[in-house]
DNA sequence: ATTTTAATTATGGCATACCAAAATACAAAT
DNA sequence: ATTTGTATTTTGGTATGCCATAATTAAAAT
């Protein structure tokens, strides 16, 4: 008996590239971004014919799309199952905001102990990137630089599950923490905040890490608040 | 205008009492059940349209039931996008404990600030009817238990998103959680382990309430591998 | 004018049919 | 006997149609 390897198998075990996408990723990325940008607000109801018509597909992918992003907690269900677009009241995002700390300082710490030299050394260079192009870029890249520094840490932390699950959150926080790195305010404490991440990492300091995310965590806590009080005030103008 | 309220809607909103559930639920349950019953072991094929004649349901909410157990972990795919009855391996179990070792502990920190004395009073109830009905109900009557008595600790945390992703990742380790549960020699270590969970949300300590859920998992861990160890010497006699 | 009730429409749940790609079985060639 | 090439079957992805129920509108009754 020959033990038969399939290089398709090999190459989509590494993150699932070349699978080409289902038209229900497709189309749950392109609403994930419409969402995310809120070209579908808050709210917004999300009839299945309508939409499956809008992006040029059928129901059923769109029946599918619907239910990833409702996975996901960006798409909530009336009582009659009709699905719209979740509108999280403060209190809400607080709460994904706590799990996303404990879950991010479990991957620091993780990391601490898991994470090959380079990958601490990425995670530094990413961060250095950030503070290089600080002003530069438009805000969008400056957003996508953050996200990148988080997930870094989470994928040094080796722990698939915990990169699932973290990245399920940073999907659901995704609009409200786009909204807040807006400001200015908060972006030295961020800046200082990350240098210190950086720090205990390198010195594999397992709990000054751990410390590090959670106090982050809770800094992007107060800015969010912050974010939306403001954007509350211009909205009823 | 009238504020009109729909009496269905607000029973519904107390966690989804009432609404009917549909084929792809029941479908989800089902399976869900018969893959922790090792009724579909490990590794055992899905195909839509088998699974689909053998409940009695046409392919459209077998899938949706299969979509569902992805997401939760229990059911994967193979690069040909074929579902199987996910077999993870030790690494990947203890992967989730972990994730769920820091919900817990973040689940018992808040229930220290934010659980009524009655949830409590709750808890601990819980806890002395595990000890109190130890050895006459049947295995899985306390396992049950056990999980009723984490869960009302996360409920305590007041945190729904919070109680969502554990209630996955118990989902996810139902199987093996079960398994470890059968042998008699953790017993005592639960039995005292509990007891300090318990002591610690009266005393609304929150630092040793998060020590003594962490540890709690710890021990599930070191329980679990034991487990499935005897279970590989069964297996292959 | 307001409330009830009936008719109409919109919407999600489900079943089914078809297709392309993958897996399998089988035949031929070496 | 092993490999290669080809036909067949299996399987998931997608489109579509029908149905029951919820939402909406129109009509009728008070």
């Amino acid at each position: 008996m020959s033990v038969v390897i399939n290089l398709k198998d090999v190459l989509n075990a590494q993150g699932g590239l070349l699978r080409s996408p289902s038209l229900a990723e497709d189309a749950a990325q392109t609403l994930r971004k419409m969402i995310l940008l809120e070209k579908l607000p808050p709210g917004t109801a999300l009839p299945e014919r309508d939409l499956s018509q809008a992006l040029g597909i059928s129901r059923t992918p769109l029946r599918e799309a619907i239910r990833l992003l409702a996975g996901e907690g960006l798409v909530q269900y009336t009582a009659a199952r009709r699905p719209f677009v979740a509108d999280p009241s403060l209190e809400e995002i607080n709460d994904c905001l706590r799990i996303q700390g404990a879950l991010e300082a479990l991957a620091g710490e993780l990391a601490c102990t898991q994470a090959s030299t380079q990958q601490i050394k990425d995670i530094a260079q990413i961060n250095a990137t950030i503070i290089k192009t600080q002003g530069d870029n438009t805000r969008l890249h400056a957003f996508q630089a953050d996200m990148r520094f988080h997930q870094s840490i989470v994928k040094a932390a080796k722990n698939p599950p915990l990169a699932e699950t973290h990245a399920k959150y940073n999907a659901r926080l995704w609009r409200v923490r786009f909204l807040s790195s807006q400001r200015a305010d908060g972006r030295e404490s961020t800046r200082r905040e990350h240098h210190e991440i950086v720090e205990a990492l390198m010195a594999r300091d397992t709990p000054r890490t751990s410390r590090a995310l959670k106090a982050h965590l809770i800094t992007a806590e107060k800015n969010i608040a912050l974010a939306l009080k403001d954007r509350a005030a211009i909205t009823e103008e």
